[in-house]
DNA sequence: TAAAGATGCATAAGGCAGTGATATAAAAAT
DNA sequence: ATTTTTATATCACTGCCTTATGCATCTTTA
């Protein structure tokens, strides 16, 4: 693993994210799904539907810990175990309608409190957030690829 | 609780957190902390010594929770349990040394992997980054209060 | 093409961290 | 001086994770 160089500005900007992630964090209701769960959702939701083995490692967590996700989730009709026809070993998930719904759901509760607090935002604050997001953005690519 | 209204803006910047809040999610070592103890020992370590009473609030869990998690974290050397001189029934919880280090330790890590991600980011994006930290300041304290 | 190995998923057993209900001691109120 | 409230602890239980392992099914190769 290569050592990468911290400068001031970037600890200074991972000390901002740190506090932020806390914030999300508190922002996030305590709802019906798990962080891993609502995650795995929200992936199946964004770029379809995945064989098992494709989703527990992006997610951080063990192959059985995947496993025992998706039964619940199944249980909870927000997901749906499908088989591949190529393949005999595979499962494929698929998110449900039900699914879509509660990602949609705990998506618009840490919205909603999101927003309160925007509008409390000088708009040269909320200008500079807005103006940010294309960054995060491209972040987030870069850790997915 | 009052309606907020919803811009597409406001949607926007929260849909960019969403992707965000995983981002850092993995970012962040799967260590020797839990969510909620690194989140209480980073507050130890900001606002000084606390009532056992004052932490399980704002970090989100019952109280319980916070007892069991301040006597594992007295059992591993982070935290320690003192006694309030006025309040016979009061724990003040403070950080230790060995609790500093062990979240400079997460800190540096996380850092050490943003920073990695930072440095392939374009310059007007990682300015736009910098240019954003105020306002997550901003709105970190504005949860706070 | 049969045997061996690799891969994909499930199950089992156990641990950590959360919950609500409740106990206990100290402080505050009546 | 009781009664009530507050601060913490304990208990029993649950959810979600872990490692170890089992068992198909696919792939490789002798």
């Amino acid at each position: 693993m290569r050592q990468t160089t911290i400068t001031a500005e970037d600890a200074a900007i991972a000390a901002g994210f740190e506090r932020f992630y806390e914030l999300l964090r508190r922002l996030t209701p305590r709802s019906e799904l798990s962080l891993t769960a609502a995650s795995t959702l929200r992936r199946l939701e964004r770029s379809g539907p995945h064989r098992l083995c494709e989703l527990h490692a992006p997610e951080g967590v063990s192959q059985p810990a995947m496993t025992q996700l998706i039964t619940r989730l199944e249980k909870e009709g927000l997901a749906r175990r499908g088989s591949d026809p190529d393949d005999g070993r595979a499962v494929v998930v698929t998110i449900t309608e039900a699914g879509r719904e509660a990602v949609a759901r705990r998506r618009e509760g840490r919205t909603q409190a999101l927003a309160a607090l925007l509008e409390q935002l000088p708009v040269e604050e909320h200008a500079a957030l807005v103006a940010a997001l294309p960054a995060l953005d491209h972040l987030s690519d870069l850790l997915a690829s």
